[in-house]
DNA sequence: TTGAAAGCGCTAACAA
DNA sequence: TTGTTAGCGCTTTCAA
């Protein structure tokens, strides 16, 4: 499959004496450089490719010296999910230190438009070699993401994409897939019983939000039809919101059998159906792996949790961050977010 | 969340320095090397505590020099899984020259012990730095396995795992685990049908598969007892021998709502499922993701694959042997294989 | 437009 | 038991 390749690897030295240049010349086709005549940009690309010649990451990464600064921005307040992957971001300390890497978090409002774009433009002159930002998808913050990446600097962004802007990279999942597939399992999980499927959000002006709510009526809408889905409820993604209007549902309709929840706010969802002692009859599906969900799913209160991985998604942000640094390839397989099933027996 | 850390990072020299040693001693004691004087060494000790020093990895990996070699021992044969795992590695072609690291894939029966022991044997001479084995468990590979271990190579099991023996690391999922998995799916989405359910594996005789239905068999057990489970039957994990073990399960029980497929062959089980008409009445579910899998899928004939990722197995591989061969600290977060639950609608 | 040469922060061989 | 020193393969001035 591959071959031993006994020769010690090839180095610069090698390729420069091949195309009959110094090393310094080398390093300039390298990186695309200017003040090379064309003519020997393509010799020493012949030689390189010939070669199929690799720069060494470790020599160039030490050569260069300085130490990368990335920054990420993130919400304020007590999000568990966001707060995982700060507390991912920590546990990297020592992988990051040994790379003289470092990540500063900067937390403002990302639901603001206007401060978010303006955390971000305070970002541009600071000589950051790259940001990830949980971005609200408006104007003013594609702006200032485009500005960002005209001064130089590489941005993901995470979580939740602006797919207009220029950014280099989106970290996260597919909203309206992940939609889908909890409109699928409510459907497959409910099954032959006939009712009502009650949905609440955080709001549906977050974009993650309302794309997972288009996908998950979608799904219903031509899969499940003998189901009725009530009108959709907002809790703010807050735990005494969110129970007080489920309570509310449950009171006024004995018949639903199915339960999604959107967003954060599970606790008080979980609540207002243990309370009104139905949480072994009706089908309870949210999101994301937390304490809290991880207790409901092993007490069968939460029948299933859509997530996706925090961790995963904070060292993918690094690891793309880093690698659109170095101008290395990024492996965009390793670094797909994906859409995770969890029930109580692949808990991880 | 971060101290910014203005100051430039700290290198050898500072800490040899600040315990008023030299650069060589600070080496040694970095890496447990012996003569130096426990006085010594607890004063350099204290110095890359009180600073809480890292040494800069690109420094050491260049300093170093040697390229590392790897080897992965995998079952010849066309397994998909399997020659999933071998194309992730071969794209990472690039990243692995990038780091003067070599991959050598060697194909052996990693169903005979004697015959694996053998190869794995062989490799104890090689100076590889670290392998990784498909392992099957049994006392002669254990031994080889320890025998590696004891000349200095990192090993690490993958897919199948030899926990007995002094293997550095398993990369895999927990198929006992994964067994329940499966059983939990096929309990809740057969849901109040009443009927039999049809459970096929290659060979009980292999772990995982052994695993798989020992935790199939538990859950449906104790969560769904009025389900009747047929005689397990033994596919090897071919089509066509699946495909008209099935067909006779189907022809004998026209009751069956479930059926579980606990290694390959999957296409064989499809095949008769759909012939004998009865793919939309009977909840199928089967493990890995493959170009069959995912159709099969698609299409509505197989409800849900559980499947472990095969190139986070392969890159996982690779960066846990990579770290054992630098001594560096794993993210054991980031390297544990999750059990995913693929269905239609989030299929990556 | 090109080349020479001085490091980057470690490791390892050798000397003391 | 400890220290000195010559690289590792690049990047980056500076000079030509």
């Amino acid at each position: 499959m591959k071959e031993p390749d006994t020769s010690s690897p090839l180095t610069l030295k090698d390729i420069a004496r091949q195309a009959g240049v110094s090393l310094a010349t080398v390093d300039r086709v390298l990186h695309n450089r200017p003040g090379v005549r064309p003519d020997t940009v393509r010799r020493v690309r012949e030689a390189i490719e010939r070669n199929s010649f690799q720069p060494h990451v470790a020599a160039a990464e030490l050569a260069r010296g300085r130490a990368r600064r990335f920054a990420f921005v993130m919400p304020v307040g007590a999000n568990p999910f966001m707060l995982q992957i700060e507390a991912y971001i920590g546990e990297m300390a020592g992988w990051l230190s040994a790379r003289r890497l470092t990540v500063e978090m900067i937390k403002t409002d990302v639901f603001d438009p206007s401060v978010l774009a303006a955390s971000l433009e305070q970002l541009t002159g600071g000589d950051y070699d790259g940001v990830a930002v949980v971005a609200l998808d408006h104007p003013s913050v594609r702006a200032a993401i485009n500005d960002l990446v005209d001064s130089g600097t590489k941005v993901v962004t995470l979580v939740s994409d602006v797919p207009s802007s220029r950014r280099h990279h989106y970290i996260g999942i597919d909203n309206i897939a992940a939609g889908r597939t909890a409109g699928a399992l409510v459907g497959r999980l409910v099954g032959l019983r006939p009712g009502k499927i009650a949905i609440i959000a955080g709001t549906q002006s977050l974009r993650d939000h309302a794309e997972r709510i288009f996908g998950f009526n979608q799904v219903m809408a031509s899969e499940f039809s003998q189901l009725e889905i009530l009108p959709l409820v907002e809790g703010r993604d807050e735990d005494d919101r969110s129970e007080q209007l489920i309570s509310g549902l449950l009171g006024k309709h004995p018949d639903i059998v199915g339960l999604y929840n959107v967003g954060a706010g599970t606790q008080g969802v979980a609540k207002a159906l243990t309370e009104a002692g139905r949480e072994k009859q009706i089908v309870f599906i949210a999101h994301d792996l937390t304490a809290m969900t991880r207790k409901l799913l092993l007490q069968g209160t939460l029948d299933v949790a859509i997530s996706q991985n925090p961790g995963h998604e904070a060292r993918a942000a690094v690891r793309v961050l880093l690698s659109l640094a170095r101008n290395e390839p990024i492996l965009i397989e390793q670094e797909k977010i994906r859409i995770d099933i969890l029930m109580r027996d692949n808990l991880p």
